[in-house]
DNA sequence: CAATTGACGCGGT
DNA sequence: TACCGCGCCAATT
């Protein structure tokens, strides 16, 4: 794993903003790494905890990771704090809080080459 | 060097 | 709707 991969996430998590969400596919694709989901999903877990946001990341269907640790007790806690409106199962409305990055804002593979 | 695992994702039964 | 399997890419053992 590249330490640009790493650069590339944690800056992009770091960038969803308050009551918005975003998968771990989306993640990795967004910072320029398709098929990567599994390669966020790790970061996060090796990543400091209290660092970065990582609350803000769920599962594709707006499901929350490891469900049944604390950890995704606290998440959910967490996004509730924020505002997001979890579903009957505890999932994320991805509809209303899956955060759209503008064009401009894209934090992965800075194009220094612009 | 080969096998197994992992905060994932999608499709099939 | 719930459970199972396969694909992905790197890291660890």
């Amino acid at each position: 794993m590249s330490p640009e991969f790493q650069r590339a996430v944690t800056a992009l998590i770091a960038a969803i903003p308050r009551g918005k969400v975003l998968t771990y596919g989306r993640v990795a694709e967004l910072a320029g790494y398709p098929r990567h989901a599994r390669h966020v999903g790790r970061l996060l877990g090796t990543a400091p905890q209290g660092a970065l946001p990582w609350h803000r990341v769920v599962g594709a269907c707006g499901r929350i990771a490891r469900p049944g640790t604390e950890s995704a007790d606290w998440q959910r806690a967490l996004l509730e704090a924020e505002g997001v409106t979890l579903q009957a199962r505890g999932t994320v409305d991805l509809a209303r809080h899956l955060w759209h990055p503008e064009a401009g804002q894209q934090v992965g593979r800075t194009p220094a080459s612009a």
